[in-house]
DNA sequence: TCCCGATTAGTCAAGATTGACTAATCTTGC
DNA sequence: GCAAGATTAGTCAATCTTGACTAATCGGGA
């Protein structure tokens, strides 16, 4: 995912943070559209510093640990500019964990597979209704949640759709 | 993803195969769900060896290079048999690399975003042309194939909404 | 005041993934 | 009959990713 790097550089247009902030605001706020764990965030961090798109400084506060302080540079700049345009234009494909399994259906009893799908099918619920309950994100946040909400929906409707066929190969 | 190795048992419970033909079936067959490379295959399949999930063994046609078939064992037949069950009773969510870029949208004026969103939903109308013209597959990589279909129009559906947006956006 | 769990800030080694490469055989067009 | 490209079958080194760990400081209740 070239993507993750775009996304320091976008974090780091706006302000200087450090390696932990970074990683609190991704967890916390971008858990829609990523999950990158933190030693990757510093493995990243590093790379990019090596390529000169950002620069360290140290910062220590009152006796808490040191630590480092990431700032975009013109080059990073730069390069934030062509990645977003390069991969704003691509439509790249994603592919759904989910559908390996399904390839196997066919090896369970029709019963045994809709009890399956039935529970995934109530984590999927549980999902949509936390994301429809989720406050209003200021900013472009919000088409992410939107988006996801969009193929949340497909995806329900789809397990349906699986759900009411097995019930009809059972009856037969 | 351990769901690749589910994969792996999955085509070895039917026949023994050889590592160039799981590549071919896998790049070939089921490029709609998974993208597994060359060399990915061949360190699952050694791991999977190892963990007694399946053996290799050497055969030679005429003069053509040694292969490794590879087959599964009565371990690995359990194992398929419980990460099958495992694996489809949880949804596990997808991250959409595309939204990274989305939300740096406002960084571009709307015009610029327009002309390369454009262009995205030209390639993924492209991709949905292509789907919907597949030929029918036998047993259930149908049911992948229309599960990913449906995904592909709730992006087209997406993007739609953002492009309109944008124009709204645009006139104001 | 002092102890314990939470928070802060990161490291390390192990594991997963892939682009680029190798090296043999086949095939087909002349 | 043979040279050039396609196919077969796989390896290797480099890169990316993460679970588990470390080690300090802070906050609040007994």
């Amino acid at each position: 995912m070239t993507t993750r790097e775009l996304l320091f550089l976008g974090l780091l247009r706006h302000q200087k943070m450090h390696g932990y902030q970074l990683n609190e605001f991704i967890q916390q706020d971008l858990a829609v559209c990523t999950d990158i764990k933190k030693p990757t965030a510093y493995y990243l961090l590093n790379k990019m510093e090596e390529r000169g798109w950002i620069t360290q400084s140290s910062e220590q506060i009152g006796n808490r640990p040191l630590r480092r302080v990431y700032q975009i540079t013109p080059t990073g700049e730069t390069t934030f500019q062509s990645m977003l345009r390069e991969s704003m234009q691509h439509y790249s494909p994603t592919y759904f964990e989910d559908d390996i399994p399904l390839a196997f259906l066919d090896e369970l009893t029709t019963d045994e597979a809709s009890t399956y799908l039935e529970t995934r099918k109530e984590q999927l619920l549980a999902e949509l209704e936390i994301m429809q309950n989720t406050p209003v994100h200021p900013g472009t946040v919000q088409w992410m949640l939107e988006h996801r909400l969009r193929h949340l929906q497909a995806e329900a409707a789809w397990l349906d759709e699986v759900l009411s066929r097995l019930t009809l190969m059972e009856e037969e």
